[in-house]
DNA sequence: GCCGGTCGTCGAAGCGCTTCGACACTCTCT
DNA sequence: AGAGAGTGTCGAAGCGCTTCGACGACCGGC
């Protein structure tokens, strides 16, 4: 059992200063004399001192915490939503922030709660969609938010993303570039274009333009996740298409079954088929072949998104709009 | 823009009571009348008032957050680890408490920083290693803590999870049932059981105790994720074991992989080989076939591990171990 | 030698809440 | 009728921190 708690007071004592020098000590917020200051931050480590961190929201109105909402809803493919979420928490420890994690049972209300308790200083979402219930809420709190993803209506919110408009088109290019010309977007679950997610239906923008821009035969489908559903998708594809020779992945848990299925239609990749996929670059490098990609930059994202909230809550102007460039690595799949 | 924040007093003076009135009627801590409670509640919901999260931990030395800390380690199956977190999160507010996401970057220093803080009042560990570096730090803390998973000495702390012992025995005796004499365990990827992971460990212990009790001939081995890895493994155990007729699999990400395996060294399921795997119901549903499981309650888990938590914090003992029993669904995979 | 400026430190006033003791009532029992 | 035991409410004292204004001490410039 660790000792009752330290309190600043006590180092205060401790170091014979007052309590003001120690906070300032710990803050920077005035100038402190080396002296003083390692007087200090000797009986800080000497007491084991750790601020209370509600007091100290208390008496600052910070509470260093900023909400993660992430919905989990159906459809999403959750090790990807989860590099977001891991390298949110990551990015907000480096500038001294904790994450509480909100998830979807709560609705909208639990945000307003966290909000409106000062619980966090700023939120930042994920799985945004395009009409998205989260988002007129956010408008009217006073904590600052940034989206990861975009709805229909970005007005006045800051969001940050890939740009998937330009991943999808990219992936035309390279295959245009490589010869092909009729080509398949296998895309995210039917679901997920349903409910209107921003990502899914901006690939297949991107996908369908460049396709024209190139005077290219292209299709775009959704895609489901179970094996049986890939296969039946892709031998009618092949059916339907006979002189398709290359396909676009946007479905990181379909992936490994569209290869499957291919193998077991006897096409070979990317002999008889050549097979980009949209996703996190670990993702393509473990398939077999690996596969040519444009990476999703979970990493980046997440990073991005919380300098930007952090950007905002210093009272510094953001864009409005970030957009990650896609980069496309080429492996042995097209 | 929200209006500015409204405090206890506020509310106060516009009902016309005493701050600590107010406060009371919040808490329940003592009786007020029901004039009085109405007034403050309509006064309450008049002006909009949330109290303030930083004040009452401050005043209360409860913040109403509790950590969890998830490592998502390599290997793990980030699906199934999601559906613990957010049972986790869902049972947390049940109890009025939210969640902050510690994460394995900072290690053992990120819940002694949370702790010491008091920016939580108790902590839920996953993704519990036999030999876990958390382990010693937990006994230290004063804050209440439980573990989903069970360590190497799991003594003086509170753990919970499925049995997977009786999990693994359980597959074991479903098959020796079905007249299946010599079987497999596929289970975690090797670098689970090297971590020293403990239900992978349990679950093949169980498996291998069961065997010997049935008479039957048994073999566990580790499996990877990848498509070819699983192929292979699937079949050079065919090869090393010709009259190998039931596969027990513990392993979500494989799973899949391993049926197409099947699939492909024509063996049909359950005809030629009967497949019972260990994992989340919906896991086994999906499958093709629907699979015979053992489900992991996911749900339950996380909620029990709330329910301790709370039940320590409030005092009262609590068992140091709770083992789930596993059940089994039979579907057409046996 | 005096004035105006930093520089370094201190004391005190809150931040918004919980909780303790006090107190005025209203009910029982005798 | 008076003691005793609740009820329902209030005021005030913190909880541990940040921040503001004040104030010596010391500096250089004239």
């Amino acid at each position: 059992m660790s000792r009752r708690t330290v309190t600043i007071s006590e180092v205060a004592k401790h170091a014979g200063v007052a309590v003001s020098t120690v906070s300032y000590v710990l803050s920077g917020k005035r100038t402190i004399s080396a002296d003083t200051r390692r007087r200090v931050l000797d009986s800080i480590s000497a007491l084991g001192y750790h601020p209370n961190a509600g007091a100290r929201a208390l008496a600052s109105k910070r509470s260093n915490v900023i909400a993660l909402v992430l919905p989990l809803r159906a459809g999403m493919h959750v090790p990807v939503l989860m590099r977001f979420a891991s390298a949110v928490v990551t990015a907000a420890r480096r500038f001294d922030h904790d994450v509480l994690l909100l998830t979807a049972d709560e609705g909208t209300a639990g945000i307003r709660r966290v909000a409106a308790s000062a619980l966090v200083d700023a939120l930042v979402l994920m799985d945004v969609e395009l009409d998205d219930r989260r988002v007129p809420l956010l408008r009217e709190l006073a904590e600052p938010s940034v989206l990861i993803g975009f709805p229909a209506e970005p007005a006045g919110l800051t969001c940050v993303d890939l740009d998937f408009g330009v991943a999808g088109a990219r992936c035309v290019e390279h295959l245009a570039e490589r010869g092909h010309e009729e080509i398949a977007l296998l895309g995210a679950p039917s679901v997920v274009y349903d409910r209107g997610t921003g990502f899914a239906t901006r690939t297949r923008e991107g996908f369908e333009i460049a396709v024209a821009d190139h005077g290219l035969k292209g299709v775009a489908l959704p895609c489901e996740e179970t094996f049986d559903e890939v296969y039946e998708t892709v031998r009618d594809l092949l059916l339907d298409h006979p002189s398709l020779s290359g396909l676009v992945v946007h479905n990181e848990a379909a992936v490994g079954h569209v290869l499957a299925a291919l193998r077991q239609l006897d096409r070979r990749v990317p002999h008889d088929m050549a097979v980009i996929a949209i996703c996190p670059d670990d993702v393509a490098e473990r398939a077999s072949p690996p596969l040519t990609s444009v990476l999703i930059p979970a990493e980046e994202v997440g990073r991005e998104a919380v300098r930007l909230v952090m950007d905002k809550l210093e009272g510094r102007t953001v864009p409005d709009s970030t957009l990650l460039t896609p980069l496309l690595a080429v492996r042995s799949s097209t």
